[in-house]
DNA sequence: GGGGTCTGGTAAAACAGTTTAGTAGTCCTG
DNA sequence: CAGGACTACTAAACTGTTTTACCAGACCCC
C-alpha cells in the first residue's frame, strides 16, 4: 500500500471502481462516466497524489508526448539568439499543452546512423521540428512527401514536399526596399545570406531586388555579396561592396549579424552608419538595438514562429487529445484551423526604423 | 510477423532463444551467455533491424535514460551564450552515452506545481541539471542534502548541501588582479555581478579584492558597483564608477556583457578602452573577441563545464550500466573517479589577454 | 413479457521490455 | 556414485498504462 508511488490500480481500489474507469476519466474526460463516480475518482487521485507515468502511458500506442527539436551542428548553435528565440516559443507552447521538448543536434552520426528514425521508433518521439535546415541536409529527402511528423522551421525546399513554417521573407525584402527608396537612396548594395543553401535567403534578395526595380532603382549583381549569415563574413562582404562602389549610400543585409559586421567595415574606412551610410538589417536580434547606432531592421517574431511551429505539430499529431487547456483557446483557434494554406503558413514581419538609416548626403542624391 | 516493428520476442524467435537471453545480451553485455548464442542473437537483431523501445525499457525500473536541463525563465535565456555553451557540453556528453536531453524552464508554475517532482516521477527523468540557479530559487531547499539526482551547474549555495559543478571563480578574480597590477594599475574599479543572489559573483569579487590587497592595492567598497550581469546595467555601473573616481585606470567586470556595457559608458565620456582605460571581462563569450577592441577576459570553459556536469550526473545515476563506449574512456576516467572533492569539482580558468588592456597613462602611475 | 436500445461501467488482453527464481546438464570431489 | 558447484539458459511474474470487447441493469415499445 505505502510502497512507492501510487499507481492507477491504487486509485481504482481507493475509489472502488475498476482501473478502466480511472483511465477513462484521465483521458477522454467527458466519456460516459457519471459525475458522482468521476468525483470519487478525482478525489482519490488527489488523496493519493497519483501521477500517471508517461512511460507506461506511451507504451500501448507508442507516443511519449515529447517533441524533438533538431538543430544543425554549428558551433554555438545553442547560443544563437535565432535558435534561442524559436526554441523558447516551441517550449512555451509545448509546455502549455503538456508536451515536453527533447533536444537533438544533427551531428555527423545523426545522419549516418539514421538517428531521425531512432528518434521516432526508439525514443517514441511524437514529432520532429528542424530549425536551421539547409540544402546540405540531404537526409531531408527521406521525409519528402511522407506523413511522418516532421516540420521544417523557417526554411523551405522546392525539391521536396515538406511541412514548413516560415516568416514572410518576401515581405521583408520589400519592406527594406521601400524604406530605403523612401529615404531617397538610389545607389544601394546588398549583403545576402547563403542563397544557394537557404531558400529564404534567396527569397529576401529576390524580393529586395524586384521591389527596388519597381521603384526604378537598379541593383546590379556585382553589388550583391554573400555574407554567409556571419558577422565576420558580413564585414568582409561590406568591405568588398565598398571597393566595388565607393559611393554606395545604403546597404541592406540579409541578417543582423552581417549588418553588425558591416558596421565595422564602414567604420574602418571612415564611414559612420546612420550618418554617412544607411544600413538595414533583418531579424531584429537583441544585439541590433544594443548596437551603436541602434540598427534599423526587419522584425521577425521568432518566438511566435516557434509557437506556431509547435502548434502546427501538435495539431498534426494530437488532433483529438486536447484536454482542459485546449478549451481555453478555442476561440482563437478558429482562424487557424480553417486556414487554407495551413500546410505552409507565413508569419507577418515589420520594419523597425532605428538609428542606422539616414538620407543620402545631398551631393549623392540623383 | 511482418506487422510493425520487431520486438524483443521476434528477435528471440528468430534466433531460437528465450526472450530473457536477448534482454540479457542487450543489457549486461558480458553476462553468462556463450559467444555462439550471443552471435546468433546479435545477427538476428541486425537482420530484423530491431530497436528496443525506450518506453518499455524504462517502465520496469522507472528510468528513461533522459536528463532534464533546467534553466531560469529569463527572457532570451536560450539565446544566451552562457547557457548555450553549457547546454552544448551537456548535450554532447549525454549523446555519447546514449542519454537524451529534455529542456525545462523554471517558470512560475514550475515551482508552484512542483514540476521538479513531476519531472522525476511522471516523466521518469533520471536526473536534473539546473543552470542559472540563484538565491531566488527557493525550491532548491527541497533538494537540501537529498540524494535526488539533482546538480546545480555553476553556482553554489552555502545554506544548502547540493551537488554542484563549478568553474573556479576565485582563481578568476585573482588572475584579473594579477594582470592589472602587473600592467601597473593601482587605481582600480570593479563592476560586480549580483553578489546577493549569486555566490560565485561574490567569490569573484572577494578574490579580486583580496588579491589586490596582497599586491598592496586597495579597492574601497565605493568603487565596487553591481552591474546585474547585463549590458545595460554594466553601462550604468561604469558611468557611476567614473563619477565616483574619474581617475580610474582600470576596471574588472564580473562578466563580459557588463564589460561591453562599460565600453559604451567609457566612450561616451571620451575614454577609449585599451588606450585610456583598461577593462577586463570574465567568461570569454563570443562577443568578447568580436568587440572593438577585443576584450581581455577570463576564459571559462563552459562547454567543458557542461560536459563535466553531465558526466557527474551519469556517474551518479548510472554507475553500472556503462556499456561499449564507457570502455573507450576508462583511462581518462581514473583521475576523475578517484578525485577526493568530486562532489563539487572546480574547473580551471585562464586569462586571455586581448586589446582592452593597456598600461596606465604615465601621469596616472603612482 | 420478449426484444431492442441506452447507460455506466468492467475484465482482460495488449504494449515491450526487465528481473527473479529456477532448472537442466556438466563437471568435480570425496 | 551421491552431492555440490558451476554454466548456460529459460519460465513467469512484473512494470503502469490504454483499449477492445463485453455485460448487467434500466427503460421503452409493441
Amino acid at each position: 500500500m505505502s510502497k512507492g508511488r501510487a499507481s492507477i490500480r491504487d486509485v481504482a481500489r481507493e475509489s472502488g471502481v475498476s482501473l478502466t474507469t480511472v483511465s477513462l476519466i484521465l483521458n477522454k474526460g467527458d466519456e460516459r462516466i457519471s459525475d458522482s463516480t468521476r468525483q470519487r475518482v478525482l478525489s482519490a487521485i488527489e488523496k493519493l497524489q497519483y501521477r500517471p507515468s508517461r512511460l507506461a502511458r506511451g507504451l500501448p500506442n507508442n507516443r511519449s508526448r515529447t517533441l524533438a527539436v533538431l538543430i544543425p551542428a554549428l558551433q554555438h548553435a545553442f547560443a544563437d539568439p535565432y535558435f534561442g528565440e524559436i526554441i523558447s516559443g516551441i517550449y512555451d507552447y509545448a509546455a502549455d499543452h503538456d508536451y515536453r521538448i527533447m533536444l537533438e543536434v544533427a551531428r555527423r552520426d545523426f545522419i549516418r546512423r539514421k538517428q531521425y528514425d531512432i528518434l521516432i521508433e526508439e525514443c517514441s518521439v511524437d514529432g520532429i521540428l528542424f530549425i536551421g535546415a539547409t540544402e546540405e541536409h540531404r537526409f531531408l529527402a527521406e521525409f519528402d512527401g511522407s506523413d511522418k511528423p516532421f516540420i521544417v522551421v523557417n526554411n523551405h525546399f522546392q525539391q521536396w514536399k515538406l511541412r514548413t513554417v516560415l516568416c514572410d521573407y518576401a515581405v521583408a525584402g520589400r519592406l527594406a526596399a521601400d524604406h530605403l527608396v523612401e529615404l531617397g537612396h538610389r545607389r544601394v548594395g546588398h549583403i545576402s545570406g547563403p542563397a544557394a543553401q537557404v531558400l529564404t535567403a534567396e527569397q529576401v534578395t529576390a524580393a529586395f531586388v524586384d521591389r527596388l526595380a519597381e521603384h526604378g532603382v537598379e541593383l546590379p549583381d556585382r553589388l550583391i555579396v554573400d555574407g554567409q549569415f556571419t558577422v565576420e563574413m558580413g564585414e568582409l562582404a561590406m568591405q568588398e561592396l565598398l571597393t566595388r562602389d565607393s559611393e554606395l549610400t545604403a546597404v541592406f543585409c540579409g541578417n543582423d549579424k552581417m549588418a553588425l559586421g558591416a558596421y565595422h567595415a564602414c567604420r574602418r574606412v571612415g564611414r559612420t552608419p546612420g550618418e554617412d551610410i544607411a544600413i538595414v538589417g533583418c531579424d531584429n536580434i537583441p544585439a541590433a538595438q544594443m548596437a551603436d547606432p541602434p540598427l534599423t531592421t526587419i522584425h521577425m517574431n521568432f518566438y511566435q514562429l516557434g509557437t506556431l511551429a509547435c502548434r502546427t505539430m501538435i495539431d498534426l499529431v494530437d488532433p483529438v487529445r486536447c484536454r482542459r487547456r485546449a478549451a481555453d483557446e478555442q476561440s482563437s483557434d478558429d482562424g487557424h484551423n480553417g486556414h487554407p494554406e495551413s500546410r505552409c503558413p507565413r508569419l507577418p514581419v515589420s520594419l523597425i526604423a532605428r538609428g542606422s538609416c539616414c538620407e543620402p548626403a545631398v551631393g549623392d542624391r540623383v
